[in-house]
DNA sequence: AAATTAATGTTATAAAAATAACAATTGCGC
DNA sequence: GCGCAATTGTTATTTTTATAACATTAATTT
């Protein structure tokens, strides 16, 4: 199949974690406008982006919600395990690699790194911590995929080449500072500083 | 003047910063190409962002940094003092607390909240940490506009009531429970989940 | 069983955002 | 000064994303 957009991409994932919960509240059917509503977002949003995955209810019940988790994970998820590592393991690496702890699902964190000796071998926050020598070595052995980049800005730039020349596929980077990739490398930039500038400005006045 | 659109709010906060870092590198003047590359994005874009606010450069020898600066502050800046706090100061709310020490800027955070006995009335990442109880008195008495939303999923929605309807303006939510706010308080949602998915999404294959 | 209701899937439209096109201005070299 | 190259500000176009419109189908009511 083509590349979903990126907003129908997000929401598939949220549309997922929503039917969990549904599945934890023996909900077995929903309709698309309870889904919308929990999301507070539009029912045709909901059944537009249903669409494009190709997944249409023959019930008019509401949507089979195991089902729809199913047709979810077929488009969203790989199709093996595909291993996580958290490069930087402070405060936000270890809230991070805090969401994977418990969960099941295809994406598994394998490895942190930092650069701290009190933390290296160490397990942290469930998963073992290398120092960042090692990192060549466990992005190929562990197979490692996905980077979380959460090091402190000025490690940023060197850390992630090497990450991206070991073999890492996807990145995404915490840290203030822009990163650039090769094509082929997907990444997606998250920035604190500026959400919350963004509040700012939309809240003022 | 009205209100911008939103990518552009978010640019214009990593213009500014962007623009901090060349004056720290004693650089006084930039091109629109200059700025662009650095963030990775299209000259025209910074271009069409900086038309927007209506700031025009006299000389052809790019933009004047420190005005630039100043200009952007007017636009995205309060003209007070704002003040901010952090709900909820695990790792993820010490994370969010750690980029706003040493800077001075027209956000000013001013508490933490937490439920911890261990850790209230303690300074924590640099910020006084209160019990969930003074909430009420605290965002009147401090007169706190935003706070950033960093609890457990199960008490997210509680505790934006309350906020709420004491007068906090502006919301940033890190946890994964969609919130819903009166018209007049804005609100926007991060969810790590789903971009360590749509990371995955995007590299795989 | 016909009419009504409620939900769906899809096409059509609108709104938001990014990109391209281009005229206008300035600095610079000659 | 004059022409050339570089850079800008703005309008036009395209692309992406969200919303609206609507025909269709299954359940429900009468």
């Amino acid at each position: 199949m083509t590349k979903l957009p990126g907003k129908t991409v997000e929401r598939l994932s949220e549309y997922r974690r929503t039917l969990l919960e549904c599945l934890n509240e023996k909900r077995n059917f929903i309709f698309s406008h309870d889904l919308a509503a929990r999301l507070h977002i539009t029912a045709v949003q909901v059944r537009r982006d249903l669409m494009l995955i190709g997944y249409s209810s023959v019930l008019r019940k509401g949507y089979d919600v195991r089902e729809l988790i199913d047709t979810i994970g077929k488009i969203i998820d790989s199709d093996e395990i595909m291993n996580v590592a958290v490069i930087g393991i402070g405060n936000l690496g270890r809230a991070v690699a805090g969401y994977f702890k418990g969960k099941r699902s295809k994406l598994n964190l394998v490895a942190s790194f930092d650069s701290d000796p009190q933390k290296v071998n160490k397990v942290i926050s469930g998963v073992k911590c290398y120092p960042y020598s090692d990192i060549e070595k466990l992005i190929q052995e562990l197979d490692i995929r996905i980077a979380i980049l959460t090091v402190p800005p000025d490690f940023a730039r060197e850390i992630t080449e090497e990450a991206v020349r070991f073999g890492v596929k996807g990145i995404l980077n915490f840290t203030t500072i822009p990163l650039n990739v090769p094509s082929g490398v997907y990444l997606e930039e998250y920035d604190m500083i500026t959400s919350i500038e963004k509040v700012a400005y939309f809240c003022k006045e």
